[in-house]
DNA sequence: TTGATAGGCAAGTCGTAACTTGCCTATCGT
DNA sequence: ACGATAGGCAAGTTACGACTTGCCTATCAA
């Protein structure tokens, strides 16, 4: 009866982290970015000063989250935002009898 | 320019552990619990062999994220179960020309 | 008032996540 | 072919979070 929320676990482990929910909003606002551009993305735009292996190894977590989904091509890998796990998280807690959505 | 995502901070540490997502569920099937009641649920429910103060500190990074909110009467402490925090971080990377696309 | 209940505070241990460093592979341009 | 670009792999270090242990305070019931 309990409903299992196991997949939920790598999302919410993938979002705890600063650094990750940047790279989020960067795809948002651009998607299908590679690696050294979302480097250099961060540092101009967020003042982020990080390694090329830290971000990649943060594109992973993103990435085993399904948060992000990779598309090679040629030497390049682009990697496209994916909101699908958010939206089954995002109703979790959200009781039927508070309708409190205001736009 | 950059909306300042600082509050969702700790919104979003707090639930990264699955202890503290498993007392939100607790709070959520029922309201105003004291700590001693969500320790009994969560060992009861859920199998967590928990310490008394395990929960206790799961309990105050719930609150100082806002999640949840502590209520006194007496000797007792009732937790009360606050979802406005969430209501704020889940539109943060839902594009505004994906309103719930499916493939 | 005494004992039991409900909870808090402060250290200390321990595992894991974040980040770095160094070296390696693959693809493209010329 | 060669060097430059884009990325991956595998260590090692470090810092933080989760949990425990021990003792303390406050409220209620008898």
């Amino acid at each position: 009866m309990p409903i299992v929320w196991g997949m939920a676990d790598d999302v919410f482990k993938a979002l705890a982290d600063p650094t990750r929910r940047h790279i989020l909003d960067e795809l948002t606002e651009r998607d299908g970015q590679t690696l050294f551009e979302i480097c250099a993305r961060l540092v101009t735009k967020h003042g982020l000063g990080l390694s090329r292996q830290a971000i990649s190894q943060h594109l992973a977590v993103l990435e085993s989250a399904g948060l992000v989904h990779p598309r090679r091509q040629g030497r390049y890998k682009f990697h496209d935002l994916n909101t699908e796990p958010l939206e089954c998280i995002v109703t979790r807690w959200l009781r039927p009898d508070a309708p409190g959505e205001h736009p």
